[in-house]
DNA sequence: ACAAATATGCCATTTTATGTCACATATTAG
DNA sequence: CTAATATGTGACATAAAATGGCATATTTGT
């Protein structure tokens, strides 16, 4: 076999392209019997796919016009971003698109491994989403770079130190270490709520002004809520 | 057949959620023998999966840890739902949590058929950014209509008439003949620029006021932007 | 009525999948 | 170093599945 696994990839990935083939047409093209198509395309139907057929003259086969648009296939970083974005953007609220989103996310919870989704809920539960900002993103500085991201994705959150270059507002570029514990959003600026090593007092970092960053091995202190109430007053969690 | 494929589904499944089985557990569970599941694993690694194996004692099988978090089936709805909800994010420039999503947006246009691609650029063509807004979405409202949200997906923009009941600032009720042409947002709230039917001149709704909406079937006018001038000033389009 | 399309059943034949056994190779515990 | 567990691979007989061909029913447009 793998042969006819094959041919069922393809025949599915035909349906979607072009509207309406004769199973004559698809066996010609697939080298095969018209009866093995029709054993084929019920195969398909038993596994859910919609296969349409028109049958008479002028007839056809074809999927369903509003059935899967393929498979995504994600990597883990990919389904986390999705997630987040999705749970962040239902957070703020702006609904017209987001009205099918439901089913969405609950296949990307259910596909995440138990540990995986423990990862994923301690992530969610670090992030806040505070008040629209009345400044803009600095232009020139709009993303936060790659390897804030990559942090993130890595369990960045209360668990490694940081060592960042950070860019004051007056343009002074200074070097911190810094114990990340929470994201926060105020739309349209990404904040990172830290213990600063140097002061050792929690302080807010926007995220599109670090310009660098880097783990440290240095040891990261495990902090509780409490200590950061100063700097998270009248924002709400995630989560 | 297709008892294979069961199994196949069910082997690929099973290592994404579990990290490491071997090859002996796996046979046992599905009742099949060690060399057979070996070969089933060759053919998911010929298919593409970056299934690892650690050999000798305490080894096992497992998928790479960061590989396709299951595989999603989306709708078209939920398609459209998504690259929308994507590609405004970017346009909104918020970008912590979209440094990933590039890939799923690729993969999501390349899996549409040309006629929904063609589908999806109009409606996207017909979307406008606009700056924030100071006010925020009416508590109570803050959902636009399931109606709303589903005409658009079938097509709502420059194609059909709707009959709205709207809800003005002061609470009074009215109802409207619209011909819908662009959506705009103005984070956080969504509006629907239309010929408004009975003035004969272009108006703007809040999608949060649209109570109702219905298709009727009284001709649509297709008019050119320069029409909608006076009430797009100032803002971008998506595509 | 006729032609073109799907849908379904049956059966002989061909191809594929499976189990079994043997052996190679890699890793870890002791 | 050795024994114990793992995966990986090849060969071969056999069970199972896929295939093709044919007959037939059904739907639909001309």
């Amino acid at each position: 076999m793998s042969k006819r696994l094959r041919r069922l990839e393809l025949l599915a990935a035909q349906l979607k392209q072009e509207c309406l083939c004769t199973v004559k047409e698809l066996a010609a093209q697939h080298g095969v019997s018209e009866r093995t198509i029709a054993r084929d395309l019920d195969l398909m139907r038993e596994q859910g796919l919609p296969i349409d057929a028109d049958r008479g003259r002028g007839g056809g086969v074809r999927l369903d016009r509003n059935w899967g648009v393929g498979r995504l296939n994600l990597a883990y970083h990919e389904a986390v971003d999705l997630l987040i974005s999705i749970e962040v953007a239902e957070r703020m609220n702006s609904p017209l698109f987001l009205a099918n989103l439901g089913t969405v996310k609950r296949q990307l919870i259910a596909s995440f491994s138990p540990e995986k989704r423990h990862r994923i809920e301690r992530l969610k539960s670090r992030i806040l989403i505070g008040v629209t900002a009345s400044t803009q993103v600095q232009s020139g500085f709009s993303s936060p770079p790659e390897t804030v991201v990559r942090h993130v994705h890595q369990g960045f959150i209360d668990q490694q130190r940081l060592a960042i270059r950070y860019r004051r507002e007056d343009g002074a570029v200074s070097k911190r270490e810094i114990e990340p514990h929470y994201l926060l959003l105020k739309y349209p600026v990404w904040y990172v709520i830290a213990m600063d090593g140097l002061r050792d007092a929690p302080r807010t970092f926007r995220c599109d002004r670090i310009l660098e960053s880097e783990m440290t091995d240095t040891s990261f202190r495990l902090l509780p809520k409490e200590a950061f109430d100063s700097v998270l007053a009248g924002n709400e969690l995630l989560v």
